[in-house]
DNA sequence: ATGCGGTATGTGAACGTTCTCACATCATGA
DNA sequence: TCATGATGTGAGAACGTTCACATACCGCAT
C-alpha cells in the first residue's frame, strides 16, 4: 500500500513531450550536438515540466567514463588522509568528478579488495597509498587495463606508475640537524618502522651509515630515520642504536610505552624526534605523564605539525607536511592522465616545510 | 602507436568460450539462478583465463541498485566529519556497499549540488548534514524519488527523514553543572552560534528562561548554549550576556581572538566552556598566548574531546562525541531503508559523554 | 497416466543513455 | 546550376548486464 512507484522520468519521455526523438533529446539535454533555438527550449521546458535528472549510470555505460575516481587510503579518520582527501576532492569537484574513498588500513590484502571493487565500479583513475611497497603487479594490471594509478606517500618498486611523495629524508636530516646544532648529542627517535621487509634494524643503520642509500621506495617511516641518520653522520656523531625505538605497530599507546621506556630508562636522550604525527601524539602523552618540562629537560621536534603543537605550551616544532597540496597534485595527476596525457611516469616530490617553535633548546648540561 | 586498446572482456565473451548462452554465464558469475555443477566450472575456466571483470555500471543500470551510498559532509578534513565518514565506510563496506563522499563546507547551495550530482549518479541511499535547517523542501523531492536520505548531527524542521544526532543539550548542561558545582559563578562560553535565522543572541537567551525550548531542529552550537543556559537556571544563576561569546564564524582564528577579548578584558570569568572542536582549538590558543594557568586561573571544559585534551596539562576535561558510532548508525540507518524497511522516520538521539580530567578546580577567589 | 514442482538452459527484451548513420535543409561560392 | 559544407533531425544500434519467459528434463505423488 505505502509502495510508492517513484516512476523515473527518462529522456524518452522528455521527448514524447517535446515532440522531438530521443536523439535530439539527448543532444539537448546532454549539450553534444545540434539543435535549433526552438526545439532547445521546447525540449528543455519538457525537461523542466517533468523534473527530468539524467542517469549517469547510463551515461557512463555507453561514453565509457564514469566521471568518478577512486582513493584508497589508510585510514580516512587520520589528520593525514583526511586533509589529502580533502585535497582530492576539492580538485576533482572543480573537474566534475566524484570521488569514492575506502580505507585500506595499509592491510594489504584489503587495499587490493578496495582496487578490486574500484575498478569495477569502472572508476576513470586510482588514487592510492600502498601498503606493500613490493607488491605491486596487481596495480600493473590495472594500469595496462587502462586504468591511470596515481601513488601517494609512497612508491611501489619498479612501478610505472605517478606518484606524489614528500621528501621525508631531506626534511628529517634537517630537523635533526637542528638539534644538533642546539648542542644535542644523544637524540632519540620514536619511529613506527614497521615493515618487515627491510629486515634488522641494525643492518639498515649500518648500511646508511656506509652508502647513500635507496631513498624511494622506502617507507616515509624508514625515510625519516634515513635523514636521522645522515644529520648524524654530516656531524660526525656515533648512532647509539638504543636511541632509535622501533615502535613496531602504528598505534599511540605503543608509541607512548616506548617512549617512557626511553626517557624514563638509564641513559636519557636530552632530545626526542617524533617520525610521525600519531607517534608524536603518543610521545606527547609519555612526556605529559612523566612529567618533563619542553624544553628544559628535554627538547622535541617532530614530524607532523598537528593542530595542538601551536600551543601546547611552549609550542612545538614541528615539520609540516603539504597534504592538501599533496592530495591536489594526485588528482591533477590522474585528471591528466584520464584526458590521455601520456609520457613517462612522474614521481613529484613535495618539500616539507620545518616550523620552527620553541620546543629546542640547548641540552641542560650546558 | 603507443594507444593500448584495453579492450574489456565481457560476458559474452566468457559465454562464447565456455559455449553457453549469455544468460547462463551471467547466472553462474552473477551467482544468481540454477547452473549445473559442470557448466559452473567451465564457465568460471572462462572467466578466469579471460580475466573477465564484471561491469557493475551495466549491472546497477539494469537492477537499479548501484550498491552505493552517497555522503555531503561539512568538511571531511575536520576530526568530526572524519571520524563519521570512517564509521559510515565501515559498515558500507561490510555490507558491500561504496561511498563517495563530498564537502558542502556548510554551504547550501554547495550541499544541494552535491546532493543532486549523487542522486543522478544513482545512489541507494544518502547520508547529509544539513546545512540549512529550514529549507527541507528539496530534500523532501529526493527521498519521494526512492532515495533515503539520513540526517546526520543536525535536522532539518520538518523534514520526515531518519537521523542520528546526539543530545548536545544534556551533555553541555552536565559539563556546565560542574563548573557551577565547583564554585564558578561567571563562565564565559566560546561558540559559533553563526545561523542567522534564529535573530538576536538576547532574544534567544531571554526565550531560553521561560520555556523549555525547542531541542529539536536546533543547530548544534545552539543545543549547547541551551544547555549553558539551563545549568544557570538550574542554579538560579543569572545570565551575563557579556560571557556568552558568539564567535560568528567556524574559524579557529576567530575563536582565539574572541576568546583573547573574553579573558583579557576586564571583568574575566572564572571557568570557560568551548562550543566545539574548532572553538576549543581557537580558545587555547589564546589561553597559551595569555599565559594562563589552568586550572589555577581559568577552569576549562570543552565540547568534543579531541587528542590533545588528554595531555595537554593539566589534562582538559571534555565531552566526547560518539562519532564513529553515529557514522555506523547512521550508515546502518540507510542499508535498512533501501532494503525496504518502512516505517516512520526514526530520530535517534545518542548520548555524549563527560570525560573528566583535570582542567576544573575551585575558581582562585575561594 | 497425469500433474506438479524443482532444476537447468536458452531467447530475446529490457535498463537509459549516447553514438552512428542517413537524410534534410540552407546558405555559399565556383 | 551544382557541388560543398555547416546545420538540424530522426531511426536504430550499441554499451554490458539482468530479467521475464519459454522450454525441457527429472522424479514423485496422485
Amino acid at each position: 500500500m505505502s509502495e510508492r512507484p517513484p516512476k523515473k522520468v527518462t529522456i524518452t519521455e522528455v521527448a514524447r513531450r517535446a515532440g522531438v526523438s530521443t536523439a535530439t533529446a539527448g543532444r539537448v539535454l546532454g549539450g553534444y550536438g545540434y539543435a535549433s533555438h526552438d526545439i532547445r527550449e521546447k525540449v528543455r521546458a519538457a525537461a523542466q515540466a517533468l523534473g527530468y535528472r539524467p542517469n549517469l549510470l547510463a551515461r557512463s555505460l555507453i561514453t565509457g567514463r564514469s566521471q568518478t575516481i577512486g582513493i584508497v587510503a589508510g585510514d580516512v579518520e587520520s589528520p593525514f588522509y583526511a586533509s589529502i582527501l580533502r585535497g582530492i576532492a576539492d580538485v576533482a569537484r572543480s573537474k566534475g568528478f566524484g570521488v569514492v574513498v575506502t580505507n585500506s588500513d595499509e592491510i594489504f590484502q584489503r587495499e587490493r579488495e578496495a582496487v578490486q571493487l574500484l575498478v569495477e565500479k569502472q572508476v576513470d583513475g586510482l588514487i592510492v597509498t600502498p601498503s606493500d611497497l613490493t607488491s605491486g603487479a596487481y596495480l600493473k594490471d590495472v594500469i595496462a587495463s587502462g586504468c591511470p594509478v596515481v601513488q601517494i606517500d609512497r612508491v611501489v618498486r619498479g612501478l610505472d606508475a605517478d606518484s606524489v611523495t614528500v621528501d621525508s629524508v631531506e626534511a628529517a636530516r634537517t630537523c635533526v640537524g637542528q638539534l644538533i646544532s642546539a648542542g644535542h648529542r644523544r637524540i632519540g627517535l620514536i619511529a613506527e618502522l614497521e615493515s618487515s621487509e627491510i629486515g634488522d634494524l641494525r643492518s639498515f643503520v649500518d648500511l646508511a651509515s656506509y652508502s647513500a642509500s635507496p631513498t624511494v621506495s622506502l617507507y616515509p617511516s624508514w625515510q625519516r630515520l634515513l635523514g636521522y641518520l645522515q644529520a648524524h653522520r654530516e656531524a660526525g656523531l656515533a648512532i647509539e642504536i638504543e636511541l632509535v625505538r622501533r615502535v613496531g605497530a602504528y598505534s599511540a599507546a605503543a608509541a607512548k610505552e616506548e617512549t617512557i621506556d626511553l626517557l624514563a630508562g638509564g641513559r636519557a636522550p636530552t632530545a626526542l624526534f617524533t617520525a610521525d604525527g600519531l607517534m608524536s601524539a603518543g610521545a606527547m602523552d609519555a612526556i605529559s605523564q612523566l612529567g618533563i618540562e619542553i624544553p628544559r629537560a628535554l627538547s622535541l621536534a617532530c614530524f607532523d605539525d598537528l593542530d595542538w603543537m601551536r600551543f601546547l605550551p611552549p609550542g612545538i616544532t614541528a615539520i609540516e607536511q603539504p597534504l592538501n597540496q599533496m592530495g591536489r597534485t594526485a588528482a591533477r595527476l590522474v585528471l591528466a592522465r584520464i584526458q590521455g596525457v601520456g609520457g613517462p611516469a612522474q614521481h613529484l616530490v613535495l618539500p616539507a616545510q620545518l616550523v620552527p617553535r620553541h620546543s629546542i633548546a640547548a641540552p641542560a648540561g650546558l
